[in-house]
DNA sequence: TCGTATGGATTGACTAGACAATGGCCTTTG
DNA sequence: CAAAGGCCATTGTCTAGTCAATCCATACGA
């Protein structure tokens, strides 16, 4: 029963901070190692069973810690193996590349230029359906709840991983009978193909919002556990003010950084 | 020893997806709830007794399950009352705003400004210190490890709790013995103040990314716990292109929408 | 040599308790 | 009537286990 071992080891990391509760003192000491480099992207974390023996706590106390650095994003628990320092490369994401095909100052280039210059593999899939517009869809579309929009889900991966979710929609009307309700791709793009069809977009209103992922979507992107997402919002009018499209982007949080660029004096 | 409630309260929740561990379907099963409006914004959920009856499970395994909703940012523990579900107000916030004329009082700054105008009550906190440039301030500020930066840090207050954290970086050299470096509101804004010292910013980049909250952000944003932020980076460049600002605004994501318009071949 | 069992280590899920901490409510007291 | 104190329901922290699921490596067999 008694454990000579155990009383020893509580000594070291356990002292330091005697007030806070341990689970939070298991946190913090792999939180800062990791921060520090001391535990790399990539490195495996002491066992479970080693940190309850290092911090003379139950296993279920130090599970607790780790569980607040999973949730955190910092690390990943890979059974049975263990927990990992996740790595995290991340993504550059510009909305606004999709009417600027050739833009960027050299500021922009030498952050991105790291990871964007990585010859990637992207593939996607597609469905099409027409659905009722839901809730969020109708209100920026301006349609009314019975109204049907054709719904056209992709998901883009990147090497074989899911990288982000990215539903259009568009009014029913519109684009009938068009390539759009084909589930294939359009060579040209889609805002293409809505142009030729007589609805070019010249006005785009981008929203961006950060939630914990929903459990569906934790199932399409291959999350391991619910993580931080980007939710980016696009609606698409023409000259004459009338929103032809509404794009729903879902990103994974951990792994991309949404970039836009503005100049001064540039509207009215 | 034997239940028998609990045998009956079992057969109601629990057998219909069976193959689910117990405290995914308590989460599953509270969540529906919550969606479904049945438990509204402020109302109060079952106690961690009442649940465990209810599922015939452990106190720890509804709270595995609670924990869960709790990491969604859906329900908040408010100890000792019980659980309750999160209200969600919507706050939109415009980068872009920032270049706009300044209409009226010049007593208040842009956001303080916007805010009284929705009714609100702001207010902030400002600390002023130099200290050498953070790696991804320098690297954004084209500053040397060993230069020195003017850290402005703001908390701003709306209704008394604190909202977003807003802290702006300048390279030391160009605001030494400006107002900039005192900690008192600049009332025409420091971005003007900027453009008095002869460093017009024309040019920003944004960058937007969301991750979980860090320990000291959770304590500067009062949150009861970790919870997804949106954070925001900004670097403003002047004609010739130097970088003169940084600012890193971290926003409680479920509080913000980030809002962007865009309007097709405006510029170059 | 090439699969094919078989263990072992590790995390996942869960139980049945204990005691501490906290905020609200009610009672008592001045 | 108002302030002070104590009760209590509820969550926070933690223990000490059990059994299940999974991947990896090792040993075994054809």
């Amino acid at each position: 029963m008694a454990f000579e071992q155990g009383k020893l080891a509580r000594m070291a990391p356990r002292m330091t901070e005697s007030s806070k509760p341990v689970y939070q003192q298991v946190a913090d000491w792999l939180r800062q190692m990791i921060n520090a480099g001391e535990l790399p992207p990539g490195a495996q974390l002491p066992t479970e069973k080693e940190l309850s023996e290092r911090f003379d706590a139950a296993r279920a106390t130090v599970r607790q810690g780790l569980t607040v650095l999973v949730n955190e994003g910092l690390i990943r628990p890979s059974r049975p193996r263990g927990y990992f320092v996740r790595g995290h490369e991340l993504m550059y994401y510009r909305p606004q590349a999709e009417w600027r095909p050739h833009p960027t100052s050299p500021e922009m280039d030498r952050w991105m230029e790291e990871q964007t210059t990585l010859g990637r593999e992207p593939s996607q899939k597609i469905t099409v359906e027409i659905i009722k517009a839901p809730v969020r869809v109708a209100t920026r579309l301006e349609l009314g709840d019975d109204d049907l929009v054709v719904a056209r889900r992709r998901v883009r991966f990147l090497d074989g991983e899911p990288f982000n979710l990215n539903d259009s929609f568009y009014p029913l009307e519109l684009v009938q009978g068009s390539e759009i309700v084909n589930p294939a791709d359009v060579a040209r793009g889609t805002n293409q193909a809505l142009t030729d069809l007589g609805y070019e977009q010249v006005r785009a209103i981008d929203e961006i919002e950060s939630r914990m992922s929903l459990p569906d979507e934790v199932t399409r992107l291959e999350l391991p556990i619910a993580a931080p997402v980007l939710v980016h919002r696009v609606t698409g009018f023409t000259a004459d003010d009338r929103p032809v499209r509404h794009t729903l982007n879902v990103l994974i949080g951990s792994k991309h950084v949404v970039l836009f660029e503005r100049q001064k004096n540039m509207g009215k």
